[in-house]
Order: structure tokens, then sequence, then C-alpha cells
RNA sequence: GCCAAAGUGGCGGAAUCGGCAGACGCGCUGGACUCAAAAUCCAGUGUCCUUAACAGACGUGUGGGUUCGAUUCCCACCUUUGGUACCA
């Protein structure tokens, strides 16, 4: 047989596994299953990358193990494939976004079948199938016909919402409307980045410095009417739930200060004059506190209910509804100019760089309820409209925020925290001079006097209840989920709005008919935005458009869902993706669920994995799926970086300057003292080396070189792309390597040369095997049908042992470097016996299947190895009968003993004592004490 | 600023429980084979000092600590990478 050659071998057995669909799945798993998941790609015109072949071998080495182990193993592979990039070339090009998209799709399909993945592609599915996108429509329609019950912490269907009475009494319409304020799925008012020099409205990452990132156009912030999901109701359990789960710490932790629970008041201080207040007071004790925020109060919210005594100063967001009714004459002027600056701001830009605190004055005063006098209300933009209530007391003693803007514009500083005795500043603090953020004891706050701060705040809590002026709150930082997109290339919304005679539209919804899904995407001759804030689907013709039923005209929503849609929910349709009369079957989906283990990229850690889960909820309190978790085990692949790259710095007349002195400047690098600008320099290998810690020119030490590796991209010209290397190398190198890079999850630079070792690798294992010396098929003679040797059945074992131990940890790197001492040292025997080479084999083929297929024909199977028992060990042959053990004095390396490999504590310590070169060391010395661990060390103190 | 992860030879990395630091691979050096080269095979390869040799000292970002013994545990600091950005 010839050498190893996988251009000819990797097809040869790509088209074997496809023709025998030998990964095909069943139905229904037999015996165990095991639910193997890889976050499915988006489809860019720029193919694959090396990155995305390093989760998904992981994720096929584990499911080609756990077939070999018996299991029954779903593992799919589909793509993402509605979103932004397929718009954005449909405008330049005039392409439709489908047929972009379907070449992409085809080409990934191909680069993903070169690698020899074992998915089972019959279940091979896209966001953008009609009939994947019907079901996703079909669960939109679901959360529109639930709300949430927070006494149940559930989701409910809305038919069981109860209507209060009197909005019963106001008719139909009145009850639609108020279901409709509850539903899961709802419309409401959010500010968007509307860019008219664009004329389309884009997203957060799209903006930059407020300006729109092609361009350079202005971009402002302005309110429209989106399609909203009430994730928030969600809060809690989604915080909760992530108990049980086999995540990292730090997912789980990201994850939840994403939520940011967090838990206080809400208190309304009243706009009134303070002759008013007491009669306002009176009013209000008793009473229950409203939901709907009366005319004549602020509501704010606060974490620190404790130091509302210390409120010497309101503060309400730029876009707080507030602003017109309170402002007075005189400061109208520079109130609008303040706002309207505001509204050319996006939420970064606003707290992007120097913290320094901007804000203006109302003219206008309202009553602080505990201490009844009047304080100024305050409008910055250092207050979130978004958050809370939009609305807050400030408290600059004990809020840093607060603190600021007290100094900045020299409001009073009142302290109510006394801090503990140990502070430092205590004084400081006490004058107003400093602020002081943590717990003490309550201080010039009327009854709660001397109380610590936990008591504080749940005593004032309940004396303001009772007073009718405040209520507990609990707050997140998580936003419902801003779920619609003014753009084409995306699910359309299966909702129609409801117009009157005229064509206006009533405010009446309703939802599509499930037996009317799939609503398509109209036919567009043209995708360009057309300058108005509005939907590009407005542009369809009337008969997509409009539709009448019973007699009454609509217009459908003309909004899209974003790009998180399709991939919240792709992980059911997979157990099923024919089925065409629900999102997948009841008992199918509680035989795979859930993902046993899910493979990606740490930058979905939050908002795909927080949708994804947030649906599955929804899905299952309405009772369409099992459980309450989507994803069991959660892995993050690390990032692949360039090669490392040597780059030093000159200056404009080619001097060399050290990296000690640089910096990073607004256009580049730059000198740290002269400030001016640098070139950079790629500097050869050959050209460095090594000081200390550093790398150095070799013609001039004194000047350091930065040696990194950066992140690949077209700009730096470092992309390394998969198609090549499978050609150079083959597709089981390529894997292999990914694999032997280092941990799954750390990030780490490419080796050309890394990939050149592991090819070297592949080929001693033919060689190990395969006479490539002659003409036809045939092994090495070597190879015999004869009894492992002692020695050579403690190399079997052990490999044996440490591949299959490290494989199910995830530690493929160590597992191949076992298996390349394996190779070392059966490279060296004459005679190999035929059942080590197979397990050899058999070990190796998660990692390269292709030319273990190879080898196990060749070995004498004819058929494939896919579902060969996976190799067993006795462990009791990986042990020897004599092992060396590190003799220490005082905890040095002194000498080693060869013992039995079964002596005891006893046995050892004589044998160590007998030693003859401890002798030198021992020799006149005392021995304090000795430790001795068997089958590990021994050490002697001495004195 | 805050949060998280990580710092080990020339490079990527290894070291189940606190017990021989540097497995495995790359690179480099030498040798065998060859007319020669490539390929392959074999051997060596942390630093320093010394030696004919054995041996020895130092060594896991820095400084402390705990321990018979620390890459591993504790404290402080430095650096890098990633995330985050006034959430009251």
């Amino acid at each position: 047989m010839p050498r190893y050659n996988p251009a000819v071998i990797e097809p040869k057995w790509q088209a074997y596994w496809e023709s025998n669909k030998t990964f095909r799945t069943p139905e229904m798993p037999a015996g165990e299953k095991v639910y193997i998941l890889d976050m499915f790609p988006y489809p860019s015109g720029a193919g694959l990358h090396v990155g995305h072949p390093e989760g998904y071998t992981a994720t096929d080495i584990q499911s080609r193990y756990w077939r070999m182990r018996g299991k029954s193993v779903l593992h799919p592979m589909g793509y993402d494939a509605f979103g932004l990039p397929a718009e954005e070339y449909a405008i330049l090009h005039n392409v439709p976004p489908r047929v972009s998209t379907e070449t992409n799709i085809a080409t990934f399909t191909r680069q993903l079948k070169d690698l020899g993945f074992s998915y089972d592609w019959d279940r091979c599915l896209a966001t953008t199938d009609k009939e994947y996108f019907r079901w996703t429509q079909w669960i939109f329609l679901l959360l529109f016909d639930t709300w949430f019950d927070l006494e149940q912490q559930r989701g409910r269907p809305i038919a069981e919402l109860a209507v209060p009475a009197d909005v019963v009494a106001q008719g139909q319409d009145a009850v639609a409307l108020f279901r409709d304020k509850h539903r899961l799925a709802y419309q409401g008012e959010a500010l968007v980045n509307w860019c008219p020099g664009l004329g389309t409205v884009l997203a957060n990452e799209e903006v930059i410095d407020g300006k729109s990132e092609r361009g350079n156009h202005p971009v402002q912030r302005m309110p429209l009417r989106q399609w909203m999901l009430r994730i928030t109701a969600y809060g809690d359990r989604l915080i909760s739930d992530l108990d049980g789960l086999d995540w990292t710490l730090g997912i789980k932790k990201l994850q939840s200060d994403w939520i940011g629970r967090s838990t206080g008041a809400e208190v309304d201080f009243p706009i009134v004059s303070p002759s008013e207040f007491p009669s306002w007071q009176n009013n209000r004790i008793g009473q229950l506190f409203q939901d709907s925020i009366p005319d004549d109060v602020l509501r704010i919210y606060t974490t620190r209910p404790d130091t509302l005594y210390g409120a010497t100063y309101m503060v309400i967001a730029p876009e707080h509804p507030a602003v017109k009714k309170v402002t007075t004459t005189d400061s109208a002027a520079a109130v609008k100019q303040y706002c309207d600056a505001a509204t050319f701001k996006s939420d970064r830009d606003r707290t992007d760089g120097d913290k320094r605190k901007t804000g203006v004055f109302t003219g206008a005063y309202a009553i602080n309820p505990v201490t009844f006098k009047p304080i100024p209300i305050w409008i910055a933009d250092y207050v979130l409209i978004g958050y809370g209530t939009g609305a807050i007391m400030a408290v600059p003693a004990h809020d840093e925020r607060d603190f600021e803007f007290a100094k900045a514009f020299n409001l009073s500083v009142e302290c109510v925290v006394e801090p503990p005795q140990h502070e430092s500043d205590r004084d400081k603090i006490l004058n107003g001079d400093r602020c002081f953020t943590g717990a003490g004891l309550a201080l010039n706050s009327g009854s709660l006097n001397g109380l610590g701060t936990q008591e504080a705040l749940d005593r004032i809590i309940a004396e303001l209840t009772a007073n009718g002026v405040a209520r507990q709150a609990i707050n997140y930082k998580l936003r419902d989920w801003l779920f619609s997109r003014q753009r084409f290339w995306g699910e359309p919304f299966p909702i129609l709005h409801e117009l009157d005679a005229s064509g206006k539209p009533t405010g009446i919804i309703r939802a599509v008919d499930v037996k009317d899904l799939p609503v398509d995407l109209p036919q567009l001759e043209d995708y360009k935005p057309h300058g108005r804030p509005e939907p590009p689907l407005a542009k369809a013709d009337d008969s997509w458009l409009y539709v009448t039923i019973e007699g009454k005209r609509y217009r459908r929503e003309t909004n899209t869902m974003p790009q998180w849609a399709g991939s919240c929910w792709y992980y059911l349709r997979f157990i099923d993706p024919k089925n065409s009369s629900a999102i997948v079957d009841r008992e199918k989906e509680k035989a795979w669920m859930p993902v046993d283990l899910y493979i990606g990229g740490a930058e979905h850690a939050v908002l795909h994995l927080l949708y994804a889960r947030f649906w599955h909820k929804v899905l299952f309190d309405r009772g369409y799926v099992s459980q309450t978790e989507p994803f069991h085990k959660l892995v993050n692949q690390g990032m692949i970086l360039g090669e490392v790259e040597f780059t030093g710095f000159k200056t404009l007349d080619n001097q060399w300057v050290s990296t000690v002195h640089t910096e990073k400047g607004e256009t580049g690098f730059v000198h740290t003292k002269t400030k001016e600008l640098l070139s950079t320099v790629s500097v050869a290998d050959s050209e460095v080396t090594k000081v200390g810690d550093n790398f150095v020119l070799v013609s001039d030490p004194s000047i350091r070189i930065d040696s990194r590796a950066h992140k690949m991209s077209k700009a730096r010209g470092n992309v390394v792309n998969p198609d090549s290397v499978v050609s150079e190398y083959g597709a089981d190198s390529l894997r292999l390597y990914e694999m032997f890079m280092g941990p799954l999850e750390a990030t780490k630079p490419w080796s050309t040369t890394g990939v050149n070792g592991v090819r070297n690798f592949l080929d001693r294992v033919w060689r190990l095997m395969v006479d490539t010396h002659a003409e036809e098929n045939r092994l090495v003679d070597c190879i015999q049908d004869i009894a492992p040797t002692a020695e050579q059945n403690r190399v079997i074992h052990s490999t044996i042992m440490a591949v299959t131990r490290d494989i199910e940890s995830l530690s493929f790197n160590t597992a191949i470097a076992r298996m390349m001492e394996f190779v070392n040292f059966f490279t060296k025997e004459t005679v190999r016996p035929r059942q080590g080479m197979e397990s050899l084999v058999l070990l190796l083929s998660p990692y390269a299947p292709h030319m273990a297929e190879e080898l196990w024909q060749a070995l004498g199977n004819d058929h494939s190895l896919a579902y060969q028992p996976w190799p067993n060990f006795d462990e009791s042959l990986t042990r020897s009968s004599e092992m060396e053990v590190p003799l220490q004095i005082n905890g040095k390396l002194r000498a080693k003993l060869v013992v039995p490999a079964d002596s005891n504590a006893e046995q050892l310590e004589h044998a160590a004592r007998n030693h003859e070169k401890l002798a030198e060391w021992l020799d006149g010395k005392q021995i304090v004490k000795a430790i001795v661990v068997p089958g590990r060390m021994v050490n002697f103190v001495i004195k």
C-alpha cells in the first residue's frame, strides 16, 4: 500500500458514510441517549473559519466516542441564516437574500462534510426554511397567547387572565386592549437608533460615538412602536434555575449579573408646595400604593430607602415624561437644549470616556416625604429612562454618582449613615466631604436613628407603605427584549392590524390563524431603505400587505423578528425536524432532551443562552416541553488567534523605538514622551532573541520587540483558511491539530509547524501498520496475531485507560499525547500484536476518523468502525511489578529507589534508610521525622 | 473602575488528592542511512557552575506566609486576555 494520502482516503470514507447513512439517528433512542450539540453557524459569505472546526471537532469526538460506547447519539447541524449581512449583500448587488443565503449554506455544508463530522445530515435545517420559521412564528403566537401569573410564577393562557369588571363593562375592545397589555409579546414604544442620513434604524453595535458605523452620519434616538417580549417576568426563574446546570461559574455569574436583580422600594415624592404637603400626605395615609403614577408626584426607585433622609435633590432622565410638566418657564430654554443634545447620545456615549456629570435644573421642587423639605428637581443623563422609574432621589452622602453630581453643581450633602469606627475619613464622611456607601448606623433620620442599615431599611419601607407613599419593589437590569427589527431578512410577525374605513389602524390586533402559517416574506424588487423609520416590508405589494377576514380589513405587521428568534429553539427541532403538526413530538422531546453537551463560542454566553432559556421556560409552562432547562452542560471553546508575530516600532526617520517607550494613541502607536506617531514593522523570528522576560532585537538588545498573537482578521492578513489546511495536510490533521493545540476552553495561537507536527504523527501511525514499500495493500510484517508481552500490555492498557478518561473530561490534547507515546513505543517494537494495533485504531477513530476507517479496513475488517465497541482496559495490566520512588531529605530530592510496586510504608522506609546514596546525607545527622507515602515518596526530616 | 480567566523552557503546552516540574508536540543540536539531498530512524535539549565522571546550586509572573514538602493552599502586588460600563 502507498504512503498515507488523505486526499484519497478522506473523500472515500466521506462518501461511504453518506451513502451508508452511517450516522443516521433513530427517531427514538434505543437504550441510553446522549444529545451533543454545536452552536450552529451563521453561513457568511466568507465560508468556514478555523474557529468553527474547533468546537465541532470536540463534539464530533464525543459523539463518535459515545456511539462506540453503545449510546444513541443525537448530533445534528444546521444554519442560523436570517440576518443582516445577507440583506446588506442584497442591497449592494440586488441579489435576493434567499439566493445568497442558499449559496452560502451550500459552501458551509461542503466544507463541513470535508471535515468528516458525523452529523445526521437528514436532520439539517436552516432558520430560513419555510417549514422551520413557520414554527418560529407559531412560538411567537404562543408568547402572544401567554401572560405571566406573578403569584404562580408561571406563564398561562391569556384566556385564563382575569379581566376586571370595570374593563369588561367598557366592552370588547377594552377587554382586548387589557389583554394585549398583559401578553408576553406586546407592543410598546422603545427608543431606537434612527439614522436619517442612511434612512434606517441601526442596531446598537452599528452606532459608534453617536455616528453611524457606515458613513459616519449622526444617529438620533427616537421612540418607535416595537414588539417586546416580557423576559423580565422570568427574571427570578432565569437566575434560580442556573443552580442545577453544569456550566462554569463564570458564565452563570455573567448571566445572573446581566439579569441584575435588585430589591428596594418605589417612593412617591409629591410635586407640591410645602403648604399643600400636609393635605397631600393625609390623602395618602391608609391608601394602597397605585400602579399608575398620579400626576402630582415623581416616583423613584431606590435600593437604599434607609437613606431617604439624606435625599437632598432629585434627578430625572432627559426622556422622562415629567420633564415638560415640571420645568419652569425660566428654565425651559436650558432644559430643551440639554434634552435635545441627549437624544443624539446613545446610552453608551453618555457613559463612555470621562465620567464628568452633566445636568440642568428644572426650576421645580418636590417634597421629601420624610423631611418634608422641598428639594430641587434636576435633569441629568446619568439617570437612565429605561431602569426603575427613570427618576431617582439623590443621596450624595451615600451614593458615588450623586456625590459627584452634587459636587459638580454645588448641591447639599447630608450624612445620614454613621460609618463604623474603623472606617477611615470618618470625620469627612460625617461632614459630607466624602461619600460612604457601606452599611452603618442611621443618623439624622428621625425614627430610624441608631438602627443598622438593614433594620432601617425594613422599618422605613414598613412605615412608608402604611402611609401610602411607598412599596417594596424589585428591579432588573435586564430589560424586556426588544424583539422587532426594521429589516427585511427575518421572520415576519404573524400579526394583523385592524384598519378602519379610512385605512387607519384601529389599535386592535389579531393573530394570524395557526392554519395560515407560515407568513412568508413578500417578493421585493428593491431592498433599499426608503428614508422613513419604517420597515422595508411596508414596500410589499398590497396583495401581501392587506388581508380581509370576516369583512374586516387588516394590514400585516411589517417589522421582522431579530436573528435571535430562530436560534432560540432549533435544538428542539433537531429532535423532530420533519414534524408538520407540532414544533416537536412530545414523546420524542421527552426521550431526547435535555441537550447533554452544548459547545460554542463565549460570545453567546449571555444573549443567545438567556433568550433560548426564556423561550424554553414559556414552552415548559405551556406544556410543550418536559424540562425547565434546555442545556445541561455548556462549554465555551476558546478563540484561535493568528500565528505569533514579532512587531517592532520605528520613528518616521527609521529609528527603532523599544516597546517600553510606546503607547496606544488615537490613530496608532505613539512615542510615550514625544507623542510622535510610530510605524509598526514586522520582524522575522531570526532577528529577535529573548533576554529575561522580553524579546529584543539581535542587532540591538536595547530595543524590545512586541511578541503576540493577534485575532485573525482580513485586515491583518493572518486568517487561516480551513480549506487550504485540508488540501495541504488533510482533514484528520486539521481536526487533530485543533484538539492538540491546548485545552478546549483556552485562547491559543495558530501554528503551521504545529499542524505539520500532528501530520507527522499520523504518518507514523500509518507506517506503524502499513507497508509503504509494497505495491498492494499490505500490513507490515511486524504485525502478528500474538499475545502482547507484559510491557506491551502495560502500554496498551494504560493508553486505553488514559485516552478514555481524557475524552470524557474533554482533555483532548492530553489524550492525543498519550496516543503519541503509544506510537513512539510500538515504532521501536519489531513485533506488534494485532490486538494492540486494533485498540490504537479505535482510540484514534474519534479524532482522525478517515485514517482510522482506512486502517481498520486494512486490518481485515469489512465494515465501518463507527459502532465498534470501545476498547476495554484491564487496570491490573497497567501496573508494573516494580516502581521508582523519590527519596527526599528535608523535602529535596536526593535519590531514587526502585522497589516492588506493592511495598508498604514500613518496607519502603526500611529500604530508604539503607539506600547507599542517602548514607552521606544522613551521616552524623538525626532523623527527626520520616514521611512515607507508599507508592509516592519518602522524605526524611533531619537535623 | 468593576467582574472573570490566565501567567511554567526558544515556542504551544503537561503535571488526578499538596509528593520526582517540564509529559507530548514544535524548534534546535548531533548521529545513522545516502554519491548527495529530502524523507526516515536513533540520541540529546530548563538555566548556571563545575567535572574525566559522579555530583551540586537555582528554577513554574513578583514579594510574603502555611507545610516535612507548594506550579498546586492563603495574603498582597504586577502583567496579559476577555467581558462590562453611572442599573440608583
